[in-house]
DNA sequence: TCATTCGCACAACAACTGTTATGACTAACC
DNA sequence: GGTTAGTCATAACAGTTGTTGTGCGAATGA
């Protein structure tokens, strides 16, 4: 009992971690606890131990992958100069790592399409995003980097081109290697830009 | 024997359109043969005797799909002026019928992402749409509508932009009716034009 | 050292999955 | 009108699913 929280937390990140790896080379359909407790080296039974039910489980990796997400984005200072820009860069699959957090996220589409619940949590999540950006967007036209226009216009738009570029470059990464990405939203910045 | 096709490709035609309605609501972990079956008002035994396969049915019924969004989209003749907007706003979950088949387009690409097969489908299927779009942002440039650049960068553009805010759009309907998305892909092709 | 709690493997459960086999009913043909 | 071929409901199949219980070993605390 005197056993730290620490290992029990630390147990259901590595279920959780498990369960992305199973999402990433299965996707949802191919996602059961016996599959998550295989790549785990473990049973069903420390699955169960450590969480009520599947929608748990899954819950909670998704909720860790977005942490570890988000945790990764904020790397750069928010007063750089080229702040805008590297949010966008941090959406988009350019590295291994952030291919496989793309996919499972792409995945997830389905079954929270399917359920209302988890519907209203995506949509919280994006509008977040669509937050941040949208601040980003009116620092930069106070500072005369941007063209005019509503910010939160401008912070969907750029939110939809990241989104829709993630979805392409997972389905065809020979067509859209990093370079390619990275230009590609460069030039959609340009034309945002009042230079 | 003397029994017409039409008659076997209606019933095929009929078990995916129920497919259509399972897969709206309940997205690909809800698809099961007798909840299609249901949803028909027949029993599992119609539909193995018309697909020999569940992944036949759902082949045959995204097939369908994919088929009858293409025929919806050439309603426009190419050489419109605005060929290219219209071309992008087909794609917009604008209408209830275009919002379904957008939410089962962007649930496939679950178990899509999991199977090469169907990986590469999809990764042809996007070639082949941004193909069209480079076409006519081509067309535009030489009617000096667009700016300049290369006119595949600009369609994969073009196709990230819409892409991602069919997305959006399914996950917060709300807050992308149809007049703001369409105000969204207006303000984006207003970056693109040259005048 | 003994008692107790925790961690988790193991096995079993009922529910559900895609698929198959069987046969009743109907329509078409000679 | 008897035969045949197509249509599909019914029922059963083996396999897989999430979940639940049981129990054994190890760590903990008195």
């Amino acid at each position: 009992m005197t056993r730290t929280k620490g290992d029990h937390e630390a147990r259901r990140r590595d279920a959780s971690e498990a369960v992305w790896r199973v999402l990433d080379a299965h996707g949802f359909g191919g996602l059961t606890l016996r599959a998550v407790a295989a790549e785990l080296g473990a049973t069903t039974g420390l699955l169960t131990h450590y969480f009520p039910t599947k929608r748990d489980l899954v819950a909670h990796a998704l909720d860790l992958l977005e942490q570890r997400t988000n945790g990764r984005t904020r790397r750069v200072a928010d007063d750089d100069r080229s702040a805008l820009r590297v949010a966008l860069l941090d959406v988009l699959p350019l590295t291994a790592e952030a291919a496989t957090s793309n996919r499972i996220w792409v995945s997830s589409w389905d079954p929270a399409l399917a359920d209302p619940g988890l519907s209203h949590d995506h949509a919280r999540r994006y509008a977040r995003s669509r937050d941040t950006l949208r601040d980003l967007v009116a620092a930069a036209q106070q500072r005369g980097e941007l063209v005019a226009g509503d910010p939160a216009d401008i912070a969907a738009g750029a939110q939809s081109f990241v989104l829709g570029l993630v979805v392409q470059a997972l389905f065809e990464p020979r067509a859209f290697p990093p370079r390619r990405q990275v230009a590609l939203l460069d030039a959609y910045l340009a034309t945002l830009s009042s230079a």
